[in-house]
DNA sequence: TGTTAGCACTCTCTATGTTCAAGTGCTAAC
DNA sequence: GTTAGCACTTGAACATAGAGAGTGCTAACA
């Protein structure tokens, strides 16, 4: 059966009422509302095929029908009418990033609160992969008791820092000296080449073996994200929609949220080509429960990666605030960024 | 009136049945269960006078009896009976503690995790306070563009870390420079103390006195918990008790849950002190919602303070439970710390 | 004076039945 | 292909009745 242009019209408004509504829509007042043209009976009629094709369900036979998740996903792809955020929103916008920003995790912070008040969803966010950051600077600092803290600060700000062990008869200054020789050998590699160091340098810093070893396996370990990165915001934003007056709902959501780890799953998973990616219902490869979708955005400026950003809530999630949302404040991000790039250049034309 | 003994009896019966079964206690149930020497009749009377005092109350009139915030109070003060845990309980704390600990923010997410465990309620740890901790080390690290990224490490391995803006004058070497200097003039201070650096200080390092005073304006800050000093764990802990079948209750849970600045209201605001704290429902002072109680323990060994702990759960909690598993907890930190320290001081013999 | 048996009373919970409105599916006519 | 009309299904809302639980009170008892 082919989908006809009134087919999808109808289908269209089926989901944009429910999605406004949460409650199921009927015959009567599609035709009533918005087709004024036709009949109930035919509305009844295309409703029919409709399910039949697997766009609608209805819980029970006389309470209106209610989109499918592969309804949502075809509202979306071919659907879906772009939107206009309100000048307040893009107001409150501007204002967020207007302040000084301060350092990725306070910017990657902003962001996901910002999404989170705007959309009132729940905001998942989750810092840049750090595989490709260069490392700027690198400092090992003594702690006693055979310890030494392992700092790194890479391009975008990004600072990962760990504990590693030193031999005991380590003097501060021979740590500093490994601390200066270690940080130069290191200096403007990125953490995925790390792993490509050989036997031969560290043959070659003999005198430090151990320590290098040690850093080594540190800066490996930095590739997959920690908790502290993967930022939630807004969890109470859920009993803003009525989905979440059933309990089930509630557990379902909290149980998912409250492992830093599966959210990072499911947020953190997506191929960085793709600017946009929407998670209905459960899919068979994603992690999404089943009654919850997941909207993200990866965004990048001047070629940097720059985390990927979003929310979590129920199916019937309005899809056209959320992802214009996300474009907005993906704009706003960009020029933010783009000009301390851009500031960056000029002083370094001036110098 | 006063409590006999009866009355006391009769009292901790309830709270026990009550805390064990979440169902109101009927004056039959006691009267068969555990007074066999008395009739229902006269536990009757005694239920009506414990009502009177403000002990006990009833949903309604056929609904059995229930203990009032008071009750539980009374109960903690002088009722409850010492538990025990279990050799599974036990094993495993010794289990948990057992591997290399790394550093405190690992040690308090490993700490938080284990009450969570065994307790069944949702966790909640804040770190030590920072204000007494002595500073070991201190560096500043090049980010370029006029950043610089200030990294702390304490006494108790505690690590705080922040941005300030150096002149972009400033090259990579006078940077390192002004970093040795400012290190030897801090270390072994307390950060209390950095409060009271005078401006004679900054005239002796009069060429580092942009920098050396942005170090004292972020060394000033350090003294109140950030987001990443709360840690919560086991949040849907909570569907193990019946009362969040209730919406209303959840909700109010995930509010609070939802901000650490509250968390860190709720469970950082006490008395270092007491050894264990008891917050039930609303005591006026506290921030702790009405339908909440939340235990906390604060622990220290050998003079240092290692941060709160707690649980945050309904006002029926197994206060038994909780309070044993907090010292247990508390037991096995102190001599994994303790151990530490020894370790330390007999190096130190070595040298 | 403290304890007890007995009983009326209150309240919740469950099951049951009834009615109402909403919405559909189907059929026959256009 | 469209429509009007109608029978059918279902849930929501409400009233009712009975069972069960637990209490408070009273009067009798030790």
């Amino acid at each position: 059966m082919k989908m006809s242009d009134r087919k999808k019209k109808i289908l269209q408004i089926v989901v944009d009422e429910y999605i406004n509504t949460a409650v199921p829509v009927s015959s009567k007042s599609i035709a009533e509302k918005h087709l004024t043209d036709v009949s109930s009976a035919t509305v009844r009629n295309e409703l029919a095929s409709l399910e039949e094709l697997g766009y609608l369900t209805q819980f029970h036979t006389s309470g209106g029908r209610v989109p499918s998740p592969q309804a949502y996903r075809f509202y979306i792809e071919e659907l879906m009418e772009k939107g206009n955020l309100s000048d307040n929103d893009l107001d409150y916008i501007e204002r967020a990033f207007s302040e000084k920003s301060g350092d990725v995790e306070h910017l990657i912070k902003n962001v996901s609160r910002v999404i989170s008040e705007l959309t009132d969803y729940t905001s998942v966010a989750i810092g840049p992969h750090t595989d490709e950051e260069k490392i700027r600077n690198l400092a090992l600092l003594a702690c006693g008791d055979g310890k030494a803290l392992l700092v790194i600060v890479t391009g975008s700000r990004i600072l990962r820092d760990s504990f590693i062990d030193i031999p005991e008869s380590m003097s501060d200054e021979e740590l500093s000296n490994a601390s200066h020789v270690i940080s130069k050998l290191f200096e403007g590699k990125a953490l995925s080449e790390v792993k490509e160091v050989g036997a031969e340098v560290l043959d070659e810093f003999s005198q430090y073996r151990q320590v290098m070893s040690e850093v080594i396996d540190a800066l490996k370990s930095y590739t997959r994200p920690r908790d502290e990165d993967v930022v939630l915001t807004g969890a109470d934003k859920i009993f803003k929609h009525p989905e979440y007056e059933d309990i089930d709902n509630v557990k379902n959501f909290l149980t998912v949220i409250s492992s830093k780890d599966r959210l990072a799953e499911i947020i953190g998973d997506e191929d960085d080509e793709i600017q946009i990616n929407v998670k209905i219902g459960s899919t068979g490869d994603a992690e999404v429960p089943d009654d919850c979708s997941v909207v993200t955005a990866t965004y990048s400026a001047g070629g940097k990666n720059l985390g990927t950003y979003g929310v979590i809530g129920p199916i019937r999630m309005d899809y056209t605030k959320v992802i214009t949302v996300l474009e907005n404040v993906g704009k706003a991000l960009e020029e933010l960024v783009g000009n301390k790039l851009k500031d960056k250049k000029d002083d370094t034309k001036h110098e």
